[in-house]
DNA sequence: CTGTTAGCGCCTTCAT
DNA sequence: ATGAAGGCGCTAACAG
């Protein structure tokens, strides 16, 4: 049987108050005391058992999810990934609240992080528009000791805590590599499809990208990168313009969101034109067109794994714990037709 | 507040002790009561704090898992996520212990099946050789009431609970869709090193690759399989053969293990041979190969998600309890050298 | 500064 | 067939 509390007690002579408050380090012990408990914990080799802890705290995490509104498929179901962790609050212990607020608006996001501040809760996970307004937003949440991780897309500078969400630049060289390979020995431009360069995300997959064709691929011609918002209709009318205007177009990379306007623009232009198309995250459009063969190549971000990851890195943080860092990483998924995973329900 | 057994006691009229039986369908309640208490919890929306019943039950499972002995990295790699749970046991309320077999017994595997059924454990997990001698031996501690899930290589038609391993068909197929989209328009045949026919996962992923090149690369000339037993010195021995008997090689798919042997008689090839190599599983050899260039795709399974889903997995059943498959589902990771994870500790 | 006591939500004897 | 009481390992008042 593992030592608990009361063997402490014992081996130390105190009393289970005195073994909890060196357990927590809370004040009011004498050095000595401490001394004497924290060898027992020692040799004893006493590990506490979180579960009683947790039922014993009656503790209750209150955090708040600020998530871009919109069309969006990915934050759609990023939003559906944290309600579906909102229906698990109780056994949780958490109180999650979502705030909704306008895709890539700076301003609207900062009053949004003052508005979550206000409400004082134990901890904040933001995808965050990369300006200086939000940054700043996000600092005072940090100095009034407020938990903050930055979700999907990252802010620098900011003293997040945490960020939860892939390495971009790592996201960007990977369809680099896939693009040149597929491509091989054919002619023909490739084309970057971005939705904003105010995101961070995006900036550092297209700077992955470019890094890998220009170092390895070099005889290929890249054309500069075109910004589709993440709104399908403006996405298909960008790529049909440069499908019109590029007729031996190799490839094109699509690294935001609007996977509808692209696939539409593509299959426009007709299968025979062979378009080799690289485009990120798994939602239901993009897993047809995949499927299809209008899409190539799915880079994917688990949507579920980033909110989990979150949800445990604010509760450690909101105690004061620290996260180790290689447990909360989040991987890079690539989808081929062959590798897509069963529907889920 | 959430409702607790108190609650749904009053909410009766009966007492802890007759909920308690009910939540755990245990006899001795009149059919009457019973249906009071059930809509009691119905009505409430109870749900039962999981930690609270384990801290108040102090129920430990004993877990046995039979691993492959020898050089192979991965192997060694499972084990040593084994070992890691195993120092996590408290914490888990499990008691695991090992069993070490040759690779590719099947008598062994049976007996050492055979044994841990005389340990009378909650449940086993192994990583099976496919025969029937072992398939009956699986079959007889299922019948005994003892949870088993297979680990990597599956066994069907054995009644095992749960697989805890990938998709290997798809795992194939993917390899088959980038060698062939790799290879592009270069000529030369392409090789197939397996490690034994006698496992599962090598031959689903044998099926799957041999499909994807038939299907979709039918121009492409495939060399019957050779089989290295996952050792380092053999692979070596046969690639070598491979190569000098095909001076046109263009790609390896190495869907065993002896990553080792596959690398240096590439290296030794030369680079200017450009052997499009795509081989299995993230080990520090694998991982130098892929940097250096010599590998150029690797696919994963990862070990850790494997043993912790397993682990879970016969917890769950131990207790009768059904599993969500669908969370249970092992990914398969595709390595580029831009999409590497950092060097865990 | 330190100790006593009463729970957290659930399970388990032992009576009744 | 049902209930009362104590305890799992830990924490949090409240005394002293």
């Amino acid at each position: 049987m593992r030592p608990t509390v009361h063997d402490i007690a014992a081996e130390a002579g105190v009393s289970l108050a005195t073994v909890d408050r060196v357990l927590n380090n809370r004040p009011g012990v004498r050095s000595v005391t401490r001394d004497k408990v924290e060898r027992a914990i020692a040799t004893l080799g006493y590990v506490r058992d979180v579960a009683a802890a947790n039922l014993a705290k009656g503790r209750s995490y209150s955090l708040i999810f600020i998530l871009p509104a919109g069309e969006n498929s990915f934050m759609r179901g990023l939003e559906a990934e944290v309600r579906a962790a909102m229906a698990h609050s109780p056994a949780e212990r958490t109180e999650i609240a979502i705030l909704s607020v306008p895709a890539f608006d700076a301003r609207a996001l900062a009053d949004a992080v003052a508005e979550a501040h206000r409400r004082r809760p134990a901890g904040v996970a933001v995808v965050a528009v990369d300006a200086p307004e939000v940054t700043q937003a996000v600092k005072r949440l940090r100095e009034d000791g407020i938990a903050v991780v930055t979700l999907v897309s990252d802010l620098p500078g900011s003293m997040r805590d945490h960020f939860a969400g892939v390495d971009n630049i790592a996201a960007g060289r990977t369809a680099g590599n896939l693009m040149g390979r597929f491509l091989g020995d054919r002619p023909g431009p490739v084309a970057v499809v971005a939705g904003s360069m105010l995101v961070r995300d995006h900036r550092e997959r297209l700077e992955g990208f470019q890094g890998v064709m220009r170092q390895c691929f070099e005889t290929r011609l890249l054309l500069p990168v075109v910004e589709g918002q993440d709104d399908a209709a403006l996405v298909e009318k960008l790529v049909g313009a440069l499908i019109e205007r590029h007729p031996d177009l190799a490839g094109i990379y699509s690294l935001g969101a609007g996977n509808r306007g692209l696939v539409a623009a593509v299959e426009k232009a007709g299968r025979e034109m062979k378009i080799c198309a690289i485009a990120h995250e798994l939602t239901p459009h993009s897993r047809a067109a995949l499927l299809s063969g209008t899409i190539d190549v799915l880079l994917n971000q688990d949507a579920g794994h980033e909110v989990r990851s979150a949800i445990r890195v604010l509760k450690a943080k909101a105690d004061g714990l620290a996260v180790i860092e290689a447990q909360e990483r989040i991987r890079i998924d690539i989808f081929l037709k062959d590798n897509l995973p069963i529907e889920q329900a």
